[in-house]
DNA sequence: CTAGTAGCTCCAGTAACTGGAGGTTCAAGA
DNA sequence: TCTTGAACCTCCAGTTACTGGAGCTACTAG
């Protein structure tokens, strides 16, 4: 009897660059299925469940939420069913993505014209702080960063 | 007796389209200085509180962390020092920025390309879903997106 | 005096993880 | 067989920058 491959978490892990409590957080919020378990209680997977993290982490890269990635991974259990609903998310991914793309210029825009303008004297002189004080017409030109973005974030490895 | 100027903090609120809770949270956190109050217990600011929550708002709108800001208001109690550490930060935020728009550049790259190459049939032919599932030269030219990107996220109103 | 709006505190929840404590299991070598 | 050390387990708390609600109190106009 051939044994069929089956990967520790770990493995599973290092094949698909996710991190093991990551895995284990998709298995908990119900994206990841529950793998076997040996008698121990440790997980055991198998081929589908690394193709299964593959496509959540690529689409993940891809900056879709996890919302998004569980209803494409619900669409994709009724292959015959027209994909308009699949390029429906892809799209309004799409269009978000080029959203924070103008958002981000607005905002570099307005970055460097504060820099540019800063001659490195007193902190009661720097441009930076007086444009970073008032955000009008006076100071600033911009027009288009009404509402916050997220910054930076996520102090990752 | 001429009064001063006090707000309550829905006035503050309206006059610098912050949140009242948000104003609170950052009183909390200690980025808003605890303004008077009256005998029954509520806030009331003047004039300088509005003038540092501009800061902070424009700030937060530029993309610059809580925490950055909280180094800017920092610096600002020393207007005689010198304005590099000010600059600093903002080059970082700068940087920062740079770095997100490429990221997100690199990912709308292959959205369009993903979109392009779907001619809307079944899902089990559908191209979108076969290169979320497949990151990889065979299915996804782009190679620089390795790390996750927040995704659109914060369900403002 | 009363009604309605605005304010108060405290707590929980959001997205998508990450890290740690404290304990158990596995696999390999002696 | 025993031992050691890495890998695994569960549960919980923390991250960022807020947002919303429950349940209560204060202020103000009529
Ligand atoms: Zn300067
Ligand atoms: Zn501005
Ligand atoms: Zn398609
Ligand atoms: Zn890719």
């Amino acid at each position: 009897m051939t044994q069929i491959e089956t990967l520790p978490i770990g493995e599973l892990s290092r094949q698909t660059g996710c991190k093991v409590q990551t895995i284990r957080y998709y298995e908990q919020i119900g994206l990841m299925p529950e793998p076997a378990r040996t008698t121990g209680n440790q997980r055991r997977y198998d081929p589908r469940h690394r193709e299964r993290l593959a496509f959540i982490r690529h689409s993940r890269e891809l900056g879709f939420t996890l919302e998004a990635i569980r209803e494409l991974l619900g669409l994709t259990d009724d292959p015959d069913c027209s994909c308009e609903m699949v390029d429906d998310i892809a799209r309004t991914q799409l269009l978000q993505v080029n959203q924070r793309i103008a958002r981000l210029s607005a905002l570099r825009t307005e970055l460097v014209r504060m820099l540019e303008q800063c001659r490195g004297g007193r902190i009661a002189d720097c441009r930076v702080i007086e444009v970073l004080a008032d955000h009008t017409p006076a100071s600033c030109l911009s027009q288009d960063h009404e509402a916050p973005i997220e910054a930076g974030g996520r102090h990752a490895g």
